[in-house]
DNA sequence: CCCATTTAGTTCCAAATGGAACTTGACGCT
DNA sequence: AGCGTCAAGTTCCATTTGGAACTAAATGGG
């Protein structure tokens, strides 16, 4: 059960610079870690999320559920807040005050929802678009920068392998459960 | 600047399945994002991490920082708060008092370290060592059932597609700047 | 058609968070 | 050696977070 299932003996100079460039225990996580899968992710995911949230926050002075009803919003105009808990992982509450705030700013504007009148529907304003327009290509840079180690094949192939992820992902215990292997 | 680059189109159960499941905006953000990657990274890391932590939030009574740190320790004795912070993103001081609080509850055990007398090596004690090694057949167990939907050489091939960003993270940008595209 | 249950969004408040300043030790440089 | 800068970990405190209770509307039996 102890190390990740990619081989480290391969002779590697770019592997041996990583090595060399990460803290000790990073590499343990990275490379001698059972749960490789999860560590990656998160890693990867951090080395994106990171300076685009941090520029986000001294660009716009948006926090991070902000942004993300903004760019949820962007992506799909007419969304409601329940969309966005969904789609986020975020408390209900913290975006029910990420939304109150972006419609103080007058950056995203809201009509009550006529098929359900305990709801609402969201829109972007002109301002909120054009921070949306303004982020996105920054955004796209930075994955492009993030993908450029990998071939146009090997792209795609991420791209597929993690479609096949996300389109499993229904059939994935909620819960961490003890199995009822005897013995 | 729409869409993902996985193709849509393919008439696919499984898909249909995935789509009816899922909210429509987290479609439109899997499917229909121009930063597919970041959010498939976020949306696979979080049905891993949010099982887990739920789990040992309820089981052992340990918050997210705090099994950061018993985790790292487990992985890979005598390391110091400063390589759980390198390796984990987050801030020194919550990773201080999560450490505290294990320190505390005598799951973990430090000495201070002897080739630098401001730091402290990092132990696992009996009791925090049962929590590690009881919980890891878990998390292994969750990690193979979100891979059971590939084969045995999908699963190789995103291993090693994962271990090459890794590798590549350390020419990746820190910061998002605008280029100086002209025009 | 009414009442019990669920759902969208908000409010309350105790607890967690994280930036900044601080303490103590290490490391260079002359 | 002596001194300025840097690094490991802690403390302080204003802000953010998120569980739980709440309001109002929808849903679904009987």
């Amino acid at each position: 059960m102890r190390r990740a299932p990619t081989a480290l003996s391969r002779v590697d100079p770019d592997r041996e610079q990583a090595l060399r460039e990460l803290d000790p225990l990073t590499v343990t996580k990275l490379w001698d870690n059972p749960c490789w899968l999860s560590f990656r992710l998160n890693f990867v995911a951090f080395r994106f999320n990171d300076p685009v949230y941090r520029w986000i926050e001294t660009r716009y002075g948006l926090v991070r559920p902000e942004f993300v009803a903004l760019y949820a919003v962007g992506l799909r105009d007419g969304v409601a807040a329940k969309n966005i808990v969904a789609s986020s992982g975020l408390p209900k509450n913290t975006l029910s005050r990420s939304i109150q705030k972006l419609l103080q700013r007058r950056l995203l504007r809201r009509e009550t929802d006529h098929d359900d009148l305990r709801s609402f529907v969201l829109y972007l304003t002109g301002p909120g678009r054009a921070i949306f327009e303004e982020t996105m290509p920054l955004m796209v840079q930075q994955q492009t920068a993030m993908l450029s180690a990998l071939s146009e094949t090997e792209q795609r192939q991420l791209c597929e392998l993690m479609d096949k992820l996300v389109i499993a992902s229904p059939t994935w215990p909620t819960d961490l459960e003890k199995e009822g292997t005897a013995s």
